[in-house]
DNA sequence: GGTATATTGTGACAATTTTCACAATTTAAA
DNA sequence: TTTAAATTGTGAAAATTGTCACAATATACC
């Protein structure tokens, strides 16, 4: 119960959801969710009975009910305080990410080494490394972005989770070794593109 | 056969190998495979096999025969040219990404609405849209990577496709709906981090 | 009101994926 | 040379995940 395939569908789900209530339906059918998202109706089904959302036999489900119970899922209610190391490329663009806003999510500071990136002006504070655990503490942080190189990655993540951080998303491409009570998520921009590359040659024609 | 989980794990065990390598070792056992990815060993056994990669028993595997087996897998020989739609954020980020040019991923050009963009010196030239067709039949492209607004996703994904593209890294926070010979990988970065946080307020303690 | 139709909800089943356990085999050491 | 130890390779079992099919039921229409 509760996988994260279950998770991430659920996140789907939410996605088209908010688009079609845009668009302006107030209801839909799990057959409409499949068609959207390409997950089988009968899977939605079974997801939203999980999340305990009740459709009605021949009328489908309440397009706000389903967000609702989502976005509780996901505790949406509180405002999720994220800290970013690392103001390369990568850092940068996250910190710049509109949407992540909408999600109640803010990344109040970021660390970098370099000082020149420090007195710059972005639209988030940038403090060396050993602000961290100041700023963990004084902003109750739990969640923690990593977009420094590969070769300092694991000494960051050390730091990190010295402070308190018990989730990171990870854009450097190592495994990183952390302990069991902190929850990983790697994002491998090489290798998410090697996967197309890969299946697109493979498509038959 | 050949799940994308597999696909994945490949890709992992390459992440984790070439970082042994660097190290100085030049054999390894499954086990040390599975501490470094927290792939159990008898997963990483059976990954190899498929691969037909053959270890000594006792004494392990040679790292090189299976990075070779990998890149082989991969088709790492051939460069593979990307074109990438939208030069916001992420997609200034993705230009600059250092770490393409190691799995022979070159980004050949972008496209952008913005005249100024298309003026601005980056790594690569910024095209119109309207250059799509001659781009990539010029360059032989098969795959893009999508960095446009979610409003016009959709519709840049179309004319892509139409363009020869079959295969899409997305990281627009948008469904999209594509033909079945066109492959797709979505990067929800939202959704990632929302993961992120929810996972780690789960963990115990 | 009655009947046909559409859709949910779910138990049984199928498929896939992973783990387990151990025989086979190699190497090292005694 | 024999024995002990370590590790692969793999068939069988377990677990997980998703699909199928259909009863239950609500709705719309005649």
């Amino acid at each position: 119960m509760e996988s994260t395939a279950y998770t991430k569908r659920l996140l789907t789900y939410r996605l088209s959801l908010s688009h079609l209530k845009e668009v302006g339906l107030t209801d839909v059918f799990s057959y409409l969710i499949a068609g959207e998202t390409g997950i089988s109706a009968a899977l939605v089904r079974k997801d939203l009975a999980q999340l305990k959302v009740k459709g009605k036999r021949r009328g489908g489900y309440e397009i706000d009910v389903i967000l609702d119970a989502i976005n509780n899922y996901f505790g949406d209610n509180t405002i999720n305080r994220v800290v970013l190391a690392g103001m390369g490329n990568i850092g940068r663009a996250i910190v710049n990410y509109k949407n992540f806003e909408n999600r109640r999510i803010k990344i109040v500071a970021a660390f970098d080494l370099d000082p020149a990136k420090q007195r710059k002006k972005y639209d988030v504070p940038v403090y060396p490394m050993e602000k961290c655990p100041d700023i963990v503490d004084k902003y109750r942080v739990n969640v923690a972005v990593i977009a420094v190189p590969a070769f300092s990655a694991q000494t960051v993540c050390d730091r990190l989770i010295q402070c308190g951080i018990r989730g990171i998303m990870n854009f450097a491409p190592v495994n990183l070794k952390v302990p069991d009570h902190v929850y990983i998520s790697n994002v491998r921009l090489c290798d998410e593109l090697q996967q197309v590359i890969y299946h697109s040659t493979k498509t038959n024609q």
